[in-house]
DNA sequence: CCATCCCAAACGGACGTTCACTTGTCCGCG
DNA sequence: CGCGGACAAGTGAACGTCCGTTTGGGATGG
């Protein structure tokens, strides 16, 4: 049972979400402020009014929790980038398309990706192993895109690829500890003028 | 035969750490592994070889150790960086100086620096708030410095000063889920590196 | 009537911390 | 030389509290 003929189907055309996905919601948003740690169920019971135990009818078990949260902020940057991959573009405009759809997840999802990059050490062996895993390939997926635009002639020959990728890195996935949603600043903006340093320097060209 | 000689006084000319400072070691190792809130007391106690209570002879209670830990890590990132406020050079290689010493104190403090970025949130409210104000006076070092850069005409002069700042500190904080000591990297070349991609640019000169 | 949702209470265990007590070492004094 | 007190360091058990989780039962509604 409790497969195909489910009627609690969650109905696509109202916003109303499941009890369990407001849990999730509510589980991202007090991980990312106070910690997994120093979360406890009757905490988040209560933000959801209702008693810690109620929590158990929807959901299997704290851990349960950050597993999802994680492999769903996992699942929205492979979405993301995966499909730039062989996109035949040029090094230069491939990146600045990468880090924005990158700082675009970690913006439209500051709580979760937040937990993503706080709290992955305290997963259970399987899951821990299978983060540090994705997150190989996200390191690879920007060497690649390095090793093409010095292929290319695009980007300069005496880069160091894996140097050049930590530095990307450091510039997209930082953001979710400054970016504040609502301010300023879209994605879009970050992105383009993070690209714009990164690619053509900080130095003034002229120079005098 | 624990301690044969132990002189009460702490004899400053010896490499022996008085119990107290063994235990900030361990603990900086222990928070930074495993989180403030997962590291108990029994465990810190246990890798010292002794029992939990006893600790409480050396220390006053488990946030003065994270209170402690922060606040070094702080004073470390002062030390390096404050007698460059003023120095009198061009910003290109302020930059340069203040990221070699920036990510010196990450690297030759990995432990701690770790403990710094991610545990602060569980401070109390007033160590709480000496971190973020103390944050706050790293960002306008590193806003100053590109201001500078402008108004020397050194850096471009459509620079975003805070996203600058923000891309800077991006990359010397980042080192700290990356960067092992003992590797083949040296924190300077780290830093050569970071630096010469962000005033040159990652883009090829010549190109056509 | 059954299923769903939740409550209220309880469970064993782990937590930070305290405390009376032992241990080992040094020092002054006869 | 031997004795006794001071002292710092560590033990091991206990404390109250909070934790994640389980359970049995009560309401509600198709």
């Amino acid at each position: 049972m409790t497969d195909s003929a489910a009627p609690p189907e969650p109905a696509t055309e109202a916003p109303i979400k499941t009890r369990r996905e407001q849990i999730y919601d509510v589980a991202s948003r007090l991980f990312s402020e106070r910690g997994y740690h120093a979360t406890s169920m009757r905490d988040l019971a209560g933000e959801l009014g209702m008693q810690g135990g109620s929590l158990y009818a929807h959901i299997s078990g704290k851990e349960d929790l950050l597993i999802e949260i994680v492999n769903r902020a996992a699942r929205q940057f492979d979405a993301a980038l995966f499909t730039l991959r062989d996109a035949p573009l040029p090094a230069d405009r491939k990146l600045r398309e990468a880090m924005q759809r990158h700082i675009r997840v970690v913006a439209d999802n500051m709580e979760s990706a937040t937990v993503f990059f706080h709290e992955w050490k305290h997963l259970s062996p399987t899951a821990y192993a299978r983060v540090t895993a994705w997150r190989d390939t996200i390191d690879i997926f920007y060497r690649e895109l390095v090793s093409q635009g010095i292929d290319e002639g695009v980007f300069r020959h005496d880069l160091d690829v894996k140097m050049t990728a930590n530095l990307i890195l450091s510039a997209v996935n930082w953001t979710y500890t400054w970016y504040r949603p609502g301010g300023a600043l879209t994605p879009r903006d970050v992105a383009e003028a993070y690209a714009e340093m990164l690619l053509g320097g900080l130095r003034a060209s002229d120079g005098g």
